[in-house]
DNA sequence: TTGAAAGCGCTAACAT
DNA sequence: ATGTTAGCGCTTTCAA
């Protein structure tokens, strides 16, 4: 590896004079910098970013910390957030709490070392004051801190919209298998459900489930106990299947005899026979704002919309009428 | 943020002597050795690590080249390099390279900036020469490549056993739906899958289809021209559903009529109706296993197994016999 | 317009 | 067992 003293040597100059022509800064005569870039092109010369940032300080790179990467939300948030990285000339360093706090904690201290400019925070643990300590720029994905600029899914509109959609189509009795109602998500988006039904004088039962594994016995249980169900909201694609796969054992017809709606836009939302209406979030979407909010903070460009509230879409397929 | 200075001082010692402390090394005695980790302690210190690598040249980080995050082959093998790297203290910066040769070139630079002290590549791309350039330890994940150690998934393997459960349990008419046959890995599933067939006298039929968007037009005709088809190997559980359903709208019952393999074993495998039979891939385990190696090539340990090939298990459920 | 030199925070060879 | 110091590769101030 060439370092910046050989391209001085092989140019004739001081390295002074190359570090001016590989910043662009400062003045340099037009002869004199072409000498440079030959030298550096022969030498196939990349400087070191590590002496660079040792000075500066400035890494020009980021941390994120998720909760999970097999999980389909985030790993698209990721690719949101890598592409407007890359157009801005940041790094990506990406930390998988697994839901551990120690975890985080050692990639926080990993982050400390490596001099991250930056963090997005996606991980649901209460390690905020640690955060707060490193005194970066900070942005929270999918959740709203208090103090911290945040970039979320609409969840209360996507309750809103499913709830709208049932009930436009006919709706009755309305079941919402929701996710775990600990979540913050979980609770916008039986917000939003409520929210629309209260103004139809409508109201709906609810079960908790998970949104990966959700408990089919559950399921069965409730759609035999009550029998009338003409509408189902669903928290995630992968409950709206199984729930579709129970209503066929059952005899129901889809959207038929009942009508059901996902969430998240899955592959197996188009896979599935009949094929899922589902609330699509804008993931790839959220992963670019928080990048492009953060780096407002991080050059200290004026933040305009500190919560940002990114819209879901309500794609209609087979499972409404 | 405190330096080794502010240690040294608080502690009334040289830097030195702080240095041997962090790093374990060297003489250092028992009561100067508890000064310095209380003074560490006050001071909140973390060991700056670009002061550290840029003396040492060795940067504890490796890249990975991957050609999508949103799949779950290559999020799922990231997790198992993930967890392996932070077990063995390494740091992860991970490239998307979106199949774009240039963007990976420019991740590349990237790379050598940061002085990686290793590479896993997982893209198809042909900047082989690029790679070896860097002149840093390489291993390639689920391709084998000449002169590059590599961990690969069994897909020989794959195809064999898929072809021998079709058999046993007595299908005569087999069609392959495979992926895009430019893939090595859709070459060696074919080649395992024919092995078998070969073994017992038999052949099949093939359609090439992209795993993540199939054209369900091809299965469709395929199946409309073929009626006595009764056993079908598909390359991925979403062709492989895709198939479920076609099937169904034609009528012919699964496993009775026809028998249906999948591959990757992803959460759709037991969200269709009938449940698939299909074949898994170790993700993690090849996550694992890539970085493994990648480790034995960074620390010059001696590294055994230049090719592994990790073996898939069939997971049988409903869609066969 | 260019160069000399200090210094970013750390490690390690050498001296004590 | 501990301290002094050169130097890793770069940026930037100051002087020329």
């Amino acid at each position: 590896m060439s370092n910046i003293k050989d391209v001085a040597k092989l140019a004739n100059v001081s390295v002074a004079t190359v570090s001016r022509v590989i910043n662009n800064k400062g003045y340099v005569n037009k002869e004199t910098r072409i000498l440079v870039e030959e030298a550096i092109i022969k030498l196939n010369y990349i400087p070191n970013e590590f002496a660079r940032t040792l000075y500066k300080k400035v890494s020009k790179t980021i941390g994120v910390i998720f909760p999970h990467l097999s999980n389909s939300f985030y790993y698209n948030v990721l690719e949101g957030i890598e592409e407007e990285a890359f157009n801005k000339g940041y790094k990506v360093m990406i930390c998988n709490s697994r839901e551990d706090a120690s975890r985080e904690e050692e990639y926080l201290k990993q982050f400390v070392k490596y001099n991250i400019d930056g963090l997005l925070i996606g991980s649901n643990s209460n390690i905020q004051s640690k955060y707060k300590e490193l005194n970066i720029p900070l942005v929270s994905i999918d959740r709203k801190i208090d103090g911290i600029p945040s970039v979320t899914s609409d969840n209360v509109g996507g309750g809103y919209r499913a709830a709208k959609k049932l009930v436009e189509s006919g709706c009755q009795n309305i079941v919402h298998f929701r996710g775990p109602s600990i979540l913050l998500t979980v609770k916008d988006r039986s917000l939003g459900f409520d929210l629309y039904l209260k103004e139809n004088n409508l109201t709906c039962t609810r079960v908790d489930l998970a949104f990966i594994d959700p408990e089919v016995q559950l399921i069965t249980n409730y759609l035999n106990d009550h029998p009338k169900t003409d509408g189902i909201f669903c928290d995630s694609d992968i409950i709206a299947s199984l729930v579709l796969s129970e209503l066929y054992h059952l005899g129901k017809r889809v959207p038929k005899d009942v009508q059901v709606i996902g969430y998240d836009n899955t592959l197996l939302s188009h896979l599935v026979t009949p094929k899922l209406t589902t609330i699509s979030q804008r993931m790839f979407e959220i992963g670019k704002e928080a990048m492009l909010s953060l780096k407002c903070l991080m050059e200290k460009e004026e933040l305009i919309d500190v919560h940002k509230l990114i819209p879901v879409d309500l794609i209609e397929r087979e499972s409404t009428k």
